[in-house]
DNA sequence: GAGTGGTCTAGACCACATG
DNA sequence: ATGTGGTCTAGACCACTCT
């Protein structure tokens, strides 16, 4: 007559989503609290509030202190994408990868790049171009701006030995992030070097890191044709 | 002498993420078991977890049960996005929301569509288009398949009142999802419905939701030019 | 086989938001 | 002031995975 096992948090997550999407709790309900749902189905709070926590993840309930859980009235579709470095992208298509330099400057900052940081005082920065490709094929088009002050030693980098994009990936972690997605038609350097007709619509990319309020670096980073980016899960 | 307070977990993953930072734990490394750090920082164990589980959801580390955790060698960039029905979208911009029906008819699944839902059986399926606007100018058209086998209701609802991206939302929760992002030249009906001229770059979102492996709807939305869509954190 | 992260429990206290 | 979720602890056992 006893259960055969105990319960495991995603038991409690599936047990409470199913009676969401079957309506028992509906959109804009109030849930019971954590114990007495804990309690119904015979285990700890804690697991109750493990399973809750994925369910607020997700974005299915919303949780407030002493308001309790309710189904959200407005879900949201929440997806998170993983951008990888470019060069693992291209390898795990099974294409071979490789990595063109096509400029590299010291700029100071124009009002565009300034608002992506959030900086009110041009700086002096790092502009590196740099073409990626698949297969000998146009892949992403990147142009990056990378803050000289922060790293110096940045300046003696051989960026025709490893990209900028991975030499910063693998030396400078940040700890805040912009990241936004557009389209763009290609024009001029960007149809150039992605091999492709002026007007081409072109997936844009573009990021933006800070290791607390000290810039280090924003890159536009345009794709070829074609490109489609895929959320996991 | 003694701490003031006791550690918090966001404590202890800050100071996790600060050593890597400075690269006291540097990229590849293997990390203390989460026992030892407990011990070290003066927490328990669990404490040491719920930090973990943060870094590694961020993608800044890596764990497995007997492995150990590793600050990861190639760090993705992890960002995660909302989107929220259109009409919410719309209002928070602090435009008017407003919506127009184009087409509705029902439609035998052509191979595309077949390929997006996984199934491998043409079905018949009602075919939804949709402009919704922004203060009177078109804001996103979105092209939609709802599956009817699994919700006959839904031949009933009036769409001129309700748009379907909104009654499927309040109505149809979803157990599992899939999200595209690419870029599209605008041609034919993107163009004329969002008028703008054949060519124009524009942001296309691809949404595919299914109950179980249930078909529930899918939807292209092509967004009007300007459209950029920005991470969560 | 053994090591490490993952989970569960029970209980206590805290912090926040609401009436 | 009170109710509810959020967190911390200590200890136990489980499950994956590497050797």
């Amino acid at each position: 007559m006893n259960e055969q096992t105990r319960l495991s948090w995603t038991d409690v997550r599936d047990e409470i989503r199913a009676r969401i999407l079957s309506r028992a709790y509906a959109p804009g309900d109030k849930l019971p609290r954590d114990e007495d749902i804990a309690q119904e189905l015979g285990c700890a709070r804690s697991t109750v509030h493990r399973a809750m926590q994925d369910l607020s993840q997700i974005g299915l309930v919303e949780r407030k202190r002493k308001g309790g859980t309710h189904v959200r009235a407005d879900p949201v579709t929440r997806a998170t994408f993983d951008i990888p470095i470019t060069r693992r992208e291209v390898e795990q298509r099974g294409s071979i990868y490789s990595c063109q330099l096509i400029s590299r400057t010291v700029e100071q900052t124009p009002l565009p790049i300034m608002a992506r940081f959030g900086i009110t005082h041009p700086a002096e920065m790092l502009r590196v171009k740099a073409l990626h490709l698949a297969d000998n094929r146009p892949y992403i088009f990147e142009d990056r701006w990378i803050d000289v002050g922060s790293m110096p030693e940045i300046l003696d980098v051989d960026f025709s030995l490893e990209s900028a994009n991975e030499w910063l990936v693998h030396n400078k972690p940040y700890s805040r992030l912009d990241v936004r997605f557009s389209a763009m038609n290609a024009e001029g350097e960007s149809a150039r070097y992605l091999d492709t007709p002026t007007g081409s619509a072109l997936f844009v990319i573009e990021r933006t890191t800070w290791i607390g309020a000290e810039p280090i670096t924003t890159v536009q980073a345009v794709a070829a044709p074609g490109y489609q980016l895929v959320a996991q899960n």
